[in-house]
DNA sequence: CGGCATCCGGGGTGATACTG
DNA sequence: CAGTATCACCCCGGATGCCG
């Protein structure tokens, strides 16, 4: 396996350390939220996430849940013993505090939603 | 001026009406947070936010503002009456629901940064 | 003072094919 | 089953110069 400082994502992460702004870093991502959002019920493996995020390809997963482990948001373990080896993924102590910021982006989101829904529907 | 419509953000915003990624959406982008920031305590002028926005160009400035116009959580507001005329951006009601959002950001982020801290001083 | 047009680079992400 | 390597596209955002 590569190394996990070459999941580091590269944008300025010099932001003066700006605590909102390293916040969305972490969760910037195409499939993070979805991922997180499936980890919260406990360990998945890498299969059972695939599966549960339809579309994603398995190199897109890698890289996100790479970045989110780089991040100490995640926790990846290996059962080398089992035939064939599973892979497990599960929330760090960090990645459980997270799902409560997520929990407060969707309700203010479902109201957003809500606010506009009418008017997107119209437009496609 | 150009339509609202024309700043309206491309990426695909057909993700089946997730809320959090709705959210998440409405303040990705490189200065959202900061103005979203300088905003909380009352309407600026353009050129006060790009004072406050140290770095920002004045077309980058524009761009954002406009983009959080179109998603409804920053109201526009022309007085032609002076000269030289102003021009004060402030937040909508959704948008001050969404300092709430960023307030949560801002608190995860701090401990985040915290955990991380000694780590991050050491690498550069 | 505020805004627009244009060029341009880089990172994020998808598609595909291959490995232990 | 899980992961890697490579290619390619596209949007975001910075820089510059001009306009009312």
């Amino acid at each position: 396996m590569k190394s996990l400082a070459d999941y580091e994502q590269k944008f300025d992460r010099l932001h003066e350390d700006c605590p909102v702004r390293a916040a969305l870093d972490v969760i910037r991502g195409r499939w993070k939220p979805s991922i997180l959002y499936e980890l919260k019920d406990g360990p998945r493996r890498f299969s059972q996430l695939q599966a549960a995020l339809a579309g994603i390809t398995a190199q897109a997963l890698t890289v996100q849940l790479r970045q989110l482990e780089a991040d100490g948001v995640v926790v990846r373990t290996v059962h080398p013993e089992e035939t064939p080896f599973r892979v497990e993924y599960a929330l760090s102590e960090a990645g459980k505090t997270l799902s409560g910021v997520l929990d407060q982006l969707e309700t203010w989101g479902v109201g957003y939603l809500a606010r506009r829904g009418t008017r997107r529907t119209r437009v496609a």
